[in-house]
DNA sequence: TGTACTGTACTAGTTCACATAGTACAGTGT
DNA sequence: ACACTGTACTATGTGAACTAGTACAGTACA
């Protein structure tokens, strides 16, 4: 009945993002890539934390946090669970945020002197991975 | 004789980026996209750090990464000056760069739950700036 | 009803990156 | 000699991130 899975995330100390920053970006992940399916249970606070040895407010801060953004949803008492699909932002602030992480993105093609053109055929492999969900 | 231009770089405490990154991707990107030419000479630390009202130590700072990198080479007790380009990291490290800095755009895009082909389309557009120069 | 789970909300303390402030020193051109 | 250049220190303040501990409310089950 939807049982909390090991989840597998990993956290790494060498990962330059906060830990709860990688927590939301693995979670988030999975999610978009249909890894994990809309009402599908998460491990508990207090679980995750032990599974990861960190903190339990590290998880319960990214757990606010996916909330927040609309991919979980809470139920008191029970846990949390994978939301279903909805529009989650604006779309105005939603191509204003786009339009930051292209600039970062192209701020490091050009640190890295990087051929604009593969640069960009290697970032569409590796988009694809969340292609499946439109298509289904 | 070449002299040192105002550079109108543009410092926001809006921006999330320390002082000291907005001006590394700043100049980067002028050298980049040709906006800056080999030989260009730069504003002095202590002129700049007065011009955009910042502690000389960040300027400084600034332009000794770019040093590091490759981008600017200085010449004691006259200056800094735009370098010219040449190899500035080995291609393992420089592929090793560029998938770090995929994986955190892909992240984004499904964060914001963004058709990727747009997404992909949007960023070639952006990424046209870089072209000139390897035409050139 | 009692117990053991869930998420959530605080406060407090530590560590670390970033920026500022001030000083000092060596190289260059007039 | 003087006025510029870059560079190298130390010290200080501030804020974000993380850890630690505690507390409280909702849910399920015996």
């Amino acid at each position: 009945m939807a049982r909390t899975q090991a989840l597998l995330i990993q956290i790494s100390t060498g990962d330059p993002r906060p830990i709860s920053r990688q927590i939301v970006d693995a979670i988030r992940m999975k999610v978009a890539t249909a890894d994990l399916l809309p009402g599908a249970q998460l491990p508990s606070v207090r679980g995750l934390a032990q599974q990861l040895t960190i903190n339990p407010n590290t998880v319960a801060k990214a757990y606010a946090e996916l909330t927040a953004e609309g991919w979980l949803e809470s139920r008191q008492g029970l846990g949390l669970y994978v939301a279903t699909p909805r529009q989650r932002l604006n779309d105005t602030e939603r191509d204003r945020r786009l339009d930051e992480a292209i600039q970062r993105f192209v701020h490091e093609v050009a640190a890295l002197d990087y051929p604009p053109d593969k640069a960009l055929a290697k970032l569409d492999r590796e988009l694809r991975v969340l292609a499946p969900k439109k298509t289904a």
